[in-house]
RNA sequence: GCCUUGGUGGUGGAAUUGGUAGACACGCGGGACUUAAAAUCCCGUGGGCAGUAAUGCCUGUGCGGGUUCAAGUCCCGCCCGAGGUACCA
């Protein structure tokens, strides 16, 4: 019998895959499908066995699409700018280029012993200068582009500048930082700096003092979505909030549109909606609020505007520019303190730390509903990023402004009939009004929108949609990143022309800031234009490398264009995308929004970049334990260690089968165990387990190299597939193996015959066969358009099961077979494809189809006995449904018989047993 | 708190979307081959009861109700787990 040599068959083909580029792709007539994986940031600790499950279902998605005739564009690459290889170069002095480098090819190298369909030939790798090139130029479009509320578009920012010269501000409907107005002979007065200065609150792309989130153990700063409670994500250092001149992305003019598009993607309901609370669209109101002390109007934001006769205080952020001038004399020194106070904790602190503080400004503001005096406090508990930074409050109706109220002693007044409000606060939007002038009567929802017209009508405010979601802060002050494309002249930022692009990082050799507290890039020499101009010290965040790669796939080698226009109207956009759901509202934000720019810019063809989404799960460590007893080097199986009092140690999963120790293996992993002893329960040792992070510490990294070596990539492919649904996290277990490596070996004996020559037969199929095939053919197919991989494989193992006893060797059966498995099993299936006698690869054959008619036929035998259930003589079909059945038999007279005289209305019958008949 | 998901044997997980619950695989038990082991192959395997036996019966998808000829699946009310998110006014 001849082996399964999965080790010669692998290496074979995948060399014949790389010689001959069998899975290079070019635009040609036939219909496009773009299948894309999230890249890898390549790290020094290399993949482990959890890393390319999602490249093997996007691997096996490719395939099949291909065998079904799509032309498919399934590239690869490398998100290779990061915090983690420039924190190795500051403590190693290595340059970030040399170990990325390094770790690319060790990457590479794990690959390609997996046999994916990649075309290599289009690799892009975010660090290189012909790649950052195209983020530079995106963000020089962005630069000078401003976006029009009115046509909901970015538009060039020279329109602006037009219409400044013409009109002021009038008639101008543009996302702005901070709103201004200004005539055009305002405009045509003001010098280059001044206007710069404006242009800057309008473009796309700007400078601007922002609060931002500071990480000093990183020493940059870092996005909304690189913080989670107070630390940063990566590394886990406090950050604290701190205003700085930064470099943003003006996203939030798209944020409606973000929101809006989500409805046509067909991506899962719960990473929609991710988006859409990061998003966090509130329609409301902004209400003015007269302070008659200094004269001025202060406005707050509110989605309760009915609660308005309910305001018994306002309260602002500490932050608050008007905080100053709304505090008397007598309370000065207290809301100094407090403002202090608040400035020196940290978002950490604050989060830990609820408890309600605040402080009296001394100053009244009037209701503009009835004018009462309500007085006007501080307090952190208001944030100065959202709405206006001020709000009215209403104890009665949120729970925050009561918990303030009470603790202040401040008025409660309730608004809705019937509600008790003397132990918490009545939040729900539901109820009549009461206490609340013309609006009592109304219903909650009638009063929010009779509340708005009134104020709008009286000139009070006006509608107000807020969203969470802030621009993105562009800027990092790191050295392994993209350069700027700007440069300042008299403190203002141009851009370089884009024909210098890109514009090269240069070469530092320490990785520290500089002493002058500047950016890594203060240590360049020379970093200036050619007219001496000084460039921009700063480097851009990971994401901006991240958020257009897919575009660039379409056409990697073109230094003319982003993507040409042919190509892009070709591949249009991604249909399949495959990767985390950690990157749901950072890099499939930006990505979406760079996407949406490009495409007002008429870049893009297709709005959105990615169709569908599949968010593979995580591959979680089984880590085993040993348990020793204390004070001792002996060791007790874990099926008596409650009778010793011991301690669980790590053991390496390597040297566990099926949760038994290798003893010896024990002893020689380290030398402390050497002599260790063991209690053994039926003559082994039992380990524990768990189920935790796959970390080197816990000795539960499962390398797929190692995979590869003993069971072949093939196998590695199927298991990660069988483990369970792609989607799902699940902890890695090498023990079910077994039963998918068998699986592969009794395919390839089918073959052979007893004497281990390849023999497959041209003789005829039976029909059992077919049927066989078919079903197979047909489960397969719509198995593998659900993403169902997992089902996916048993099928492969039933079909196997069927045929191995029927010692079928027919071609007719097993070489549409092959061609089924081949997305799945690549290797194994190009070798028998060739055995069979075809010349070119496997993956240029076609998708068998299955007959539905020979699925569908099914030949009844009449009931043999009737006492409630009845049995046929003859087996039934494989599938057909209640339906199918209801009709045959009805069909047929002799069925009424067995009702004693009843006609049966239906009868119901499952699989070849009739369960039910109703009369 | 809110949103999104899940809860099925010893384990990973199936179930045509309302139709024989536990496919397939691991593990376990038994057997064949072998001097022996490995590998391979065959049989059994949710729990319980009855029978010499083929087999038959009861019970069973987190808990409690409901709809239906029929519920893991649909409806109502709980419990638990996972993920996301939050002084967002």
């Amino acid at each position: 019998m001849m082996e399964y040599n999965f080790r010669k068959i692998e290496q074979k083909w995948q060399k014949y895959w790389a010689e001959n580029k069998i899975y290079k792709v070019e635009i040609n007539d036939k219909p496009k499908f773009y299948v894309l994986d999230m890249f890898p940031y390549p790290s020094g600790a290399g993949l482990h066995v959890g890393h390319p499950l999602g490249y093997i279902a996007s691997d096996i998605f490719s395939r099949y699409k291909r065998l079904c005739g799509f032309n498919v564009l399934h590239p690869m690459g490398y998100d290779a700018y990061g915090l983690p290889a420039e924190q190795y170069a500051i403590q190693t002095g290595q340059h970030p280029a040399v170990t990325t480098e390094t770790n690319i090819k060790r990457y590479r190298e794990q690959l390609d012993k997996i046999g994916f369909s990649f075309d290599w030939d289009r690799e892009v790798r975010t660090c290189d200068p012909k790649y950052y090139k195209w983020t530079q130029w995106a963000f020089i479009q962005m630069f000078n582009s401003y976006y029009c509320n009115k046509y909901q578009q970015a538009r060039p920012i020279s329109e602006l500048i037009e219409a400044f010269a013409l009109h002021g501000t009038c008639g101008i409907d543009a996302a702005c930082s901070k709103p201004l107005q200004f005539t055009a002979e305002e405009w045509n007065l003001k010098g280059e700096i001044q206007r710069q200065e404006i242009l800057l609150n309008y473009r796309m792309a700007y400078l601007a003092d922002t609060v931002v989130n500071w990480c000093a153990a990183l020493g940059t700063v870092l996005a909304n979505d690189e913080v989670s409670e107070g630390l940063s994500i990566r590394g886990g250092y406090p950050v604290e909030q701190k205003i700085m001149k930064q470099w943003c992305l003006r996203v939030s003019a798209y944020a409606q549109r973000l929101l809006n598009d989500l409805d046509k993607l067909d991506w899962s309901e719960s990473l929609k909606e991710t988006q859409r609370n990061w998003i966090g669209r509130s329609e409301g109101a902004e209400i003015k609020f007269h302070i008659e002390s200094i004269n001025t109007d202060l406005t707050v934001f509110t989605t309760r505007a009915d609660t308005i006769f309910g305001a018994t205080f306002m309260a602002l952020a500490p932050e608050n520019e008007h905080a100053d001038k709304l505090t008397t004399e007598q309370q000065k020194q207290e809301v100094s303190q407090y403002i202090e106070r608040t400035k020196r904790r940290t978002e950490r602190e604050r989060i830990a730390d609820r408890s309600v503080t605040g402080a009296f400004t001394g100053s009244y503001a009037t209701n503009p509903v009835n004018g009462e005096k309500i007085p006007i406090w501080i307090s952190d508990y208001v944030l100065a990023g959202y709405g206006t930074g001020i709000i009215m409050a209403v104890p009665a109706h949120d729970s925050r402004d009561y918990a303030f109220a009470k603790h202040f002693n401040l008025p409660v007044i309730p608004l809705i009939e019937g509600c008790d409000v003397s132990a918490e606060s009545f939040d729900a939007k539901e109820g009549i009004m009461i206490n609340s002038g013309f609006l009592n009567g109304l219903t909650v929802t009638q009063a929010i929108e009779a509340a708005k017209q009134y104020i709008e009508n009286n000139n009070l405010g006006k509608r107000k949609v807020n969203c969470r979601l802030r621009d993105a802060i562009f800027s990092r002050q790191r050295y392994w990143g993209e350069p700027f494309p700007v440069y300042y002249r008299q403190g203002m930022p141009y851009t370089i022309d884009e024909h210098k692009l890109p514009l090269e990082l240069p070469d530092i050799d320490i990785f520290l800031p500089a002493e002058t507290g500047e950016p890594p890039l203060g240590r360049a020499k020379n970093w200036q234009t050619d007219e001496g101009c000084p460039l921009e010290l700063n480097t851009m965040p990971g994401f901006a490398g991240s958020s257009a790669y897919y575009l660039r796939y379409m056409d990697p080698h073109n230094d003319k264009e982003l993507v040409s226009a042919e190509a892009n109207k070709y591949w249009r956009n991604v249909d399949l995308y495959v990767g985390g759901t950690e990157h749901a509202t950072g890099h499939l934000i930006y990505s979406r929004y760079w996407n949406k720019f490009l495409f007002d810019l008429g870049v893009t063809v297709e709005d959105e970049p990615f169709k569908k989404l599949i968010n593979q799960g995580m591959i979680q460590g089984r880590s085993n334990f040993a348990y020793r007893i204390k004070g001792t080097n002996k060791f007790v199986s874990a099926g008596l260690k409650n009778q010793y009092d011991t301690t669980a140690i790590h053991v390496d999963v390597n040297i566990v089968k099926n949760d038994v120790l290798d003893i010896e293996k024990f002893k020689n992993w380290m030398p402390d165990f050497n002599n260790a002893q063991f209690i053994l329960e039926d003559g082994k040792y039992i380990c524990g387990y768990a189920v935790e992070k796959m970390s080197k510490s816990m000795y539960n990294v499962v390398n797929p190299d190692v995979i590869v070596e003993s069971f072949g990539a093939d196998t590695l492919r199927m298991y990660e597939m069988f483990l369970g649904p792609v989607e799902q996290s699940k902890p890695w277990d090498t023990n079910g193996i077994d039963g998918v490596h068998r699986f592969l070996r009794r395919f390839w004996s089918l073959f052979f015959d007893s004497d281990g020559n390849f023999n497959v037969s041209d003789e005829k199929a039976s029909r059992q066969e077919l049927k066989c095939l078919h079903k197979t053919i047909k489960k397969i197919q719509t198995d593998i358009e659900n993403f169902s991989f997992n089902t996916s494989v048993s099928a492969f193992m039933i079909c196997v099961n069927e045929l191995m006893p029927l010692k079928c060797n027919k071609r007719e059966i097993l070489e549409p077979l092959t061609v089924i498995l081949s997305p799945f099993a690549p290797h194994i299936a190009e070798e028998i494809w060739h055995l069979l006698g075809n010349q070119s690869s496997i993956c240029n054959a076609a998708f068998p189809a299955y007959s539905e008619e020979l699925l569908a036929e099914h030949t009844f035998e009449y009931p043999v006995s009737f006492n409630g259930k009845v049995r046929f003589k003859k087996e039934l079909p494989l599938t057909f449904n209640a339906k199918q059945i209801e009709e045959a038999t009805l069909a047929d007279p002799a069925t009424q018989k067995w009702t004693e005289g009843k006609t049966p209305r239906k009868i119901i019958v499952v699989t070849g047993k009739i369960i039910n008949i109703v009369t």
